[in-house]
DNA sequence: TAGATATTTAGATTAATATCTAATTAAGAG
DNA sequence: CTCTTAATTAGATATTAATCTAAATATCTA
């Protein structure tokens, strides 16, 4: 989960898998959103890879990134299990 | 937002919220579980005060921290909302 | 093949964070 | 009032992370 909380601490990292929520988008959409040089993009799409939280295709020149929700499991039952919940997966 | 998953990357202080799940703690109780000098277990704690994921009550010379999982709502629909999926309070 | 476009990697710099020791504050006991 | 205990605050240092520019890689097109 390390992973997973490092990527999340990030208003950028979360901002693009916001972004994502809605649709898949190559390295060069996502970076458009921002006022960032595309290294740091770069980097930061580096940090979600590492942490699951998206996948990556490629397609031609392009790299679509897209959004993975299977890693939010484990933060979801850590989080309910704090509030004394159990966690029941739809 | 940025508070509580800025508090909650640390695995120091994601494992504090563990101790303060089975119960409250004073700042010596909670110390004795790490091998960190007391300053570091205060600058965490005051991290965790601040994203109001814990709560500090006086008693005497000692001060009891408590768990407060009311902040966990937002970012539970956060991840609901990228999961797509609604998130109903219980 | 040469050039253009999309993206990443390398290396450097700056900013943020964790940690420590020492000093301070606050409360209780004698 | 002074001593002890509990905890925090201050200040310093070291590590980690974000960001940039420049260079490299990969793919497409002419």
């Amino acid at each position: 989960m390390n992973k997973v909380f490092k990527a999340l601490d990030d208003p950028t990292r979360r901002k693009i898998l916001d972004l994502l929520r809605v649709q898949d988008l190559n390295a060069g959409d996502i970076g458009s959103h921002f006022e960032m040089a595309g290294a740091t993009m770069s980097h930061h799409l580096k940090i979600l890879l590492d942490a699951e939280l998206v996948s990556c295709d490629k397609a031609g020149q392009q790299r679509v990134y897209s959004l993975n929700t299977t890693v939010f499991q484990s933060v979801l039952e850590w989080i309910y299990s704090l509030k004394g919940e159990n966690y029941e997966k739809k």
